[in-house]
DNA sequence: GGCCAGGTGTAAA
DNA sequence: TTTACACATGGC
């Protein structure tokens, strides 16, 4: 019986998705790479993030203080596997000078940066927030996405707002380790909706008989 | 050829 | 305060 995201992240943990994956799901968790995925991952296949962060590295501009500072006509070719590369370039370049200005270096940024100050950048919503946040800064964090309102919805759950998904998701977990925790439930939570999508989510998936 | 992928911002009803 | 649409690419 599943009654709170606890619940619902002890039975996706017995099915073993993250055999493969490495720890905490997101490549390269905590480090600043993060904060580029995040936004370029935005309605986006993880696959082309992947091609554009494998460009920015080429061009030897992944980092902090050269994205601020690069083309960004250059930023744009890197990032164009991703889509919507003129508002991803502009968005990613703008938040890296935004940090450098007000948190100085990333060690700072990840120690002190609020959903706040995240929300009011240009590019970043409350999903893109909540990842860097949880997979950036380590922080208890759930990360709510598409794929979570799926599952739930399919269990039979309802919520009004990304806040009320949320909050029923971190429900059940005590402070120890919640960070990590929130961080491989997220991760379970799409390698689960990959693998069991459209019709198979409601008819053959394991959860969906659950509740 | 249409739909989808680890969303967000904006304009109209 | 909701809803609809644009933003762009590549794979199926």
């Amino acid at each position: 019986m599943i009654d709170t995201g606890h619940d619902l992240y002890l039975a996706v943990q017995k099915l073993d998705l993250l055999e493969k994956s490495p720890q905490f799901w997101w490549p390269n968790a905590y480090t600043f790479e993060v904060l580029v995925g995040a936004i370029l991952t935005q309605n986006t296949q993880w696959k082309r993030v992947e091609e554009s962060l494998i460009n920015l590295r080429n061009n030897n501009i992944l980092s902090l203080e050269s994205l601020a500072a690069t083309e960004i006509e250059l930023l744009i070719e890197c990032i164009r596997p991703s889509g919507f590369f003129k508002a991803k370039s502009k968005n990613i370049q703008t938040l890296c000078q935004n940090i450098i200005s007000d948190f100085s270096d990333f060690y700072n940024f990840q120690q002190e940066v609020s959903r706040e100050w995240l929300l009011s950048q240009r590019g970043i919503g409350p999903e893109s927030a909540d990842a860097i946040l949880c997979y950036g800064c380590e922080r208890g964090v759930m990360v709510v996405d598409k794929y979570t309102q799926q599952l739930t919805s399919a269990l039979g759950w309802e919520f009004e707002t990304y806040d009320d998904l949320q909050a029923w998701c971190m429900e059940g977990f005590v402070d120890d380790h919640l960070a990590r925790e929130l961080a491989l439930f997220h991760g379970m939570i799409v390698e689960y909706m990959k693998r069991y999508k459209k019709g198979a989510l409601v008819e053959t998936s394991p959860l969906t008989s659950v509740r």
